[in-house]
DNA sequence: ACACAGTCTGAACGTTGTTCAGGAGTCGAT
DNA sequence: ATCGACTCCTGAACAACGTTCAGACTGTGT
């Protein structure tokens, strides 16, 4: 269903402007539904209200987009883009340790100050599953997957460096277990009212602190005793 | 509004009767529509279909709930009872170490065996936030502080045993990183198809696996050397 | 000038949660 | 036995949702 190429001839001047007029119609819509998105959720934001925002009738979002899941999913996977060029860029350091460290520490942040986009990138209503894998099933992996490969390959370094205790030879268990102890950190920030904790007598319980402790502890628990503390170049 | 001693006579037979009768089709609502909400998930469950599954009509519904969210809610307060008291068995035991790993074990059992429960219990719509806290503030804290404060105890107990590293000094943390590890593994397994990750390379990646990985990280992680190998009654 | 293709509208459909006037039955008192 | 009061239940209705579609409108190419 490709708008351009459709009949064979190379497009006409008005062809191309109605192309560009039409992306920027897209944007828009998209534009306009990712804040409404982002602040209000997915099942608040209701496309009455984002054809109001962006001055057409309801029926005109369907010319550009399948329907309000097709919507919401081009949105995530447009941002989506942005986290995995941030979490790759922690790639280029040479301590396996510090990469997982700072991988935490940017997926963390990703995920609270876009907690409705974490939320359904990673806890979609069960009744999309199908139709989630169809959107993503084509670009590679899947978002989250592609995530845990990242961390599974900083985990085969270490292990590959004898960096980590002689029992975790597999590098999936380990990736697996840090990815869960990141997600469950965001989760409860992202769903639970924090300031609930608060009340722990005065006991420190930030989102920073409990950061530092679950990479902490993961580093205390997977690591061997010698290389602990912090070295720069290892190779 | 108290349908009993609203009056302030002695309830006649016939009303205690009707109090019964009352009570019964309040349980049988429930008991269908818990069903359904554990097998097809909170928006894929229509009032009208409850309606249909208990022969009534949907209007009768409403005289036994508020609405929608308050039998779910009350659904999940009725199943949450099973929960805490499961976990609180575990405190009986004499090593807060084995504590933990236990009610890691329990909790993420229950976890995957109610996930449409665990979903909304920890991962509500963002819209219910007041209205879940109405529902909750009256039961003490709340169903996820509970069982933070059950790993806290634990936690406290473990460091007034010295058994804890010596930089632990606050209990909180730990326990609210203990949590995190758990819930991130029950949120994995519940959200992402497991099947997913079973293609590593014939690398073990069993729920398991995954518990197992991460108690073996937190004990390695938190507990002095001298106490890690498994001891029996401590005290 | 004409036909055609793309764009937008506004009404409509089917579902959803929820409300409400009213019928039907039951109980206690007269 | 009869009457009022009370509770229960129904079925239609309402508003709002996502979605569809026939038709008006606009501009382009011939």
């Amino acid at each position: 269903m490709d708008r351009a190429q459709e009949k064979c001839q190379s497009p006409s001047v008005s062809e191309i402007r109605r192309e560009r007029e039409r992306a920027e119609m897209v944007a828009r819509i998209m534009d306009v539904a990712r804040d409404m998105f982002v602040r209000d959720g997915y099942e608040a934001v209701t496309l009455r209200k984002i054809a109001e925002a962006i001055e057409y009738s309801p029926g005109t979002i369907y010319q550009y987009f399948k329907d309000k899941q097709a919507l919401f999913m081009k949105i995530l996977a447009t941002d989506y883009v942005d986290l995995r060029k941030n979490l790759s860029e922690c790639l280029v350091l040479e301590n396996p340790v510090e990469v997982m460290v700072e991988m935490a520490r940017r997926y963390a942040m990703w995920g609270i100050t876009h907690p409705n986009h974490y939320r359904l990138l990673l806890m979609p209503p069960q009744a999309w599953e199908e139709e989630t894998q169809d959107l993503r099933k084509p670009a590679s992996p899947t978002p989250e997957k592609q995530l845990f490969l990242m961390l599974d390959q900083a985990v085969k370094v270490a292990i590959s460096r004898g960096m980590l205790k002689e029992k975790y030879t597999e590098s999936a268990p380990v990736a697996a277990t840090l990815w869960a102890g990141i997600h469950g950190v965001v989760m409860l920030e992202i769903t639970t009212s924090t300031e609930e904790f608060a009340q722990l007598g005065g006991q420190d319980l930030s989102l920073e602190k409990r950061l530092d402790t679950l990479t902490g502890v993961f580093v205390d628990g997977f690591l061997k005793e010698k290389v602990k503390p912090r070295r720069r170049s290892n190779a």
